[in-house]
DNA sequence: ATTTTTACCGACTACTTGGTTTGTTATTTT
DNA sequence: AAAATAACAAACCAAGTAGTCGGTAAAAAT
């Protein structure tokens, strides 16, 4: 157990640091070695522990980035209050965070989609799943902001969430140059905007 | 002249295909070898015409890519028709002809900003005026749509145009993967309620 | 105490990359 | 016709790249 413990380390250490890398220079301009060096460790330690270069970004991806998507976007959006709230205040939290992080590239699902697209379909599968998860649970916590009256019964709530989505994909491209306070102000603005036209018409 | 004529035809060829290449494949994972083997070139034709990698793609940018975002994105939009109607069908459009594109790989600017993001600040430079050009047609032509009673005087012209903008960079990540038909019909019934919201309320 | 296994080192291979350089050929210019 | 130049071809170079492999110190198992 010991021993497992010494081997789990080194490996999230190296997918820490890879991830890391890979988020700030994209995966195939970031040479394992660049990672390595970061580390102080060598390629036989590397080889020892992943397989191949893709098998070692496909394991951050299940477990790193898989936990990142679900704390900063799922989670938040649980709950029995007004999802068009819930929804526009988790949307506005990870901005901030982003804005706040000195290094921020962009979104990271879509970075990578971006990267893979037509490369490696594998990797793609696992980044659209991700994604998927995301919609999946935006429309059942609209469909549920239907149900408890929050909602307008009009609204088609795998619009509404495909909707939110793309723009966030795009808003978060937009923020890695430019101001980005600025831009998350905007946003979220005309967010709300969207979202209070969809509320359910309180009966006066 | 004629001579001229050679040397235009020749490079129009490389920036053509390299253009191609580097929409499919990316910028730093397409060698220049991948470029001239498609046109049975050689290495000494290319740095003949062309001084490095860089300058051959920002020679790209500034010939082919500057036309395409004019010519899909800011002239449908200028008239003095509803620009919300002008905007939609605009995009609308765009939408439709990546879908038919068989080989789509996402909105060409944004793909490249994400590639080149904290790699090449003259790059994402260029990248970024043209995304600013066609943010400022968008506001002029809400503006006028203001001026000429489609748009309801309340609307921040700015903030709704970058709205637009980041919807349309998420929708096309989203469209490279996925079914493209659905996600276009969906996200265009909710850009029409989101337009619809901001419309000039015509006195009944 | 001895063997075995874990976790790692670092040199090495085979290959790709952007870019240089030295030709070569057809076309102008003189 | 001779000289010059434009437009390429192709061999070449240095610097990387992912991945391999023999070795090794320390810990674990026997």
């Amino acid at each position: 157990m010991e021993k497992n413990l010494k081997r789990m380390a080194t490996m999230h250490k190296m997918q820490v640091t890879g991830l890391e890398l890979f988020y700030k220079q994209g995966f195939y301009t970031t040479s394992i070695d660049d990672i390595l060096k970061e580390l102080n460790l060598s390629k036989g330690a590397f080889y020892y522990h992943f397989k191949s270069k893709e098998d070692f970004f496909i394991s951050i991806l299940q477990t790193l980035v898989v936990r990142k998507v679900y704390s900063m976007l799922i989670e938040p959006i649980e709950g029995h209050e007004n999802p068009l709230e819930l929804i526009s205040s988790c949307i506005e939290e990870a901005l901030q965070t982003a804005e706040h992080n000195e290094n921020d590239f962009g979104f990271v699902l879509s970075n990578f989609m971006n990267e893979f697209n037509g490369k490696h379909p594998e990797i793609m599968k696992y980044l659209n799943d991700m994604l998927k998860i995301w919609e999946v649970n935006l429309v059942s916590a609209l469909q549920k902001g239907k149900f408890n009256g929050f909602v307008d019964r009009h609204v088609d709530c795998e619009g509404v969430a495909s909707y939110i989505i793309s723009s966030f994909i795009g808003i978060r491209t937009l923020m890695v140059e430019g101001s980005p306070t600025a831009l998350r102000y905007r946003y979220m603005q005309q967010l709300r905007f969207y979202f209070r036209a969809m509320a359910h018409r309180q009966p006066a």
